[in-house]
DNA sequence: GGACACATGTAATCGGTTACATGATTAC
DNA sequence: GTAATCATGTAACCGATTACATGTGTCC
């Protein structure tokens, strides 16, 4: 799940330039479980061209730079294929939401509600770009199909969640005795 | 959200090693949404120990090296809170599985089976120690109750729901033309 | 006899982010 | 006029992992 395998994954379905697929790994299909920046993407498809996993095609524009265009090569995709074979890494979940929610107890309650506004926020905009691929896919692709149906699933949980769970941990903020009362400079 | 926060957090918890904070935060109470490695830990504490945040307390031990027990100090609990009180990053799920998921089309049924599995297993011995935090609290700490509840939840609707929906996956694979099957090297 | 748990720490390395550098076009 | 989108790329930096170094006690 290196940037690397992001660059590939996203190759597979069809050609693109470094920006769009920043793009896709921070605002599309693939956010939801993967994100890069254009620091880690340009060497990459640099480094894969030279591998002769992927070639480039430039598109002269007037007045921006041209377009590199990458298409993924055949043995960019049976080297996608093969790193896809070999036993995964474990999934990974980094929580700052679930931090505050720990301590709520030591928190005050505008903070622990301000968290879980957000991470609701959050959840709701993933939902939002799930369901919109839903309906834009006329050609439906099976599996981004079935990881879009999961992600949904994923996504109404935890909204579902926060809005029947939510003021259990702003009481729990609520109750605790105060003991320090943010930073009182 | 940092090895620095981390520290700190389970410190808050009560006095520990940097062997029992690596510990903890790889296969306890912490592991379900962050963790870190031993070559960020002790540095980290080092760092904290010379900002006076935290003290240590050295016992020393027949042919181990002494263990280093820290405490976090008054001083530590206050920016520790404060950490908390800036607006958190968003929370972030990296997922080979999903990856996979993504291209089970281009897959051998096997490889998707044997991710559906690995993936399955993961979150059930997530789910068992979550569980087992469950019991053997017997003086209730509330924002810790809460996040247990919480990473329960999410675990048992993964559980669930690759359960309900694995075998679509597999058939994916299966009914494919397979057009690159495997690495036929 | 070998693997594993305990226990600390450093050095090499790496993967990735952030900030910088450049610049036209379009929308508010 | 100012912000955002398009579009590429490099350099500095950083946080963290992996491997190394060392050593005992205990379980199988």
């Amino acid at each position: 799940m290196s940037v690397r395998s992001l660059c590939l994954a996203i190759l597979t379905f069809g050609d693109a330039t470094g920006y769009e697929i920043r793009k896709e790994s921070t605002e599309g299909r693939f956010s939801y479980f993967d994100d890069a920046s254009f620091g880690s993407i340009y060497p990459a498809l640099a480094r894969l061209e030279s591998e002769g996993l992927v070639t480039v095609r430039e598109e002269p524009q007037a007045g921006k730079p041209a377009r590199k265009v990458y298409s993924i090569t055949e043995e960019g995709r049976v080297e996608f294929v093969r790193s896809l074979c070999e036993p995964p890494g474990p999934d990974t979940y980094k929580s700052p939401f679930l931090l505050i929610a720990l301590n709520a107890g030591q928190l005050p309650p505008e903070i622990v509600r301000r968290a879980i506004d957000r991470r609701k926020a959050q959840a709701e905009a993933e939902l939002k770009l799930l369901m919109d691929g839903e309906k834009d896919e006329n050609c439906p692709h099976p599996g981004s199909r079935w990881t879009r149906e999961f992600g949904i699933g994923c996504m109404n949980f935890t909204i579902a969640y926060l809005n029947e769970h939510g003021d259990e941990l702003i009481r729990i903020a609520e109750e605790a005795a105060e003991p320090i009362p943010a930073a009182a400079e």
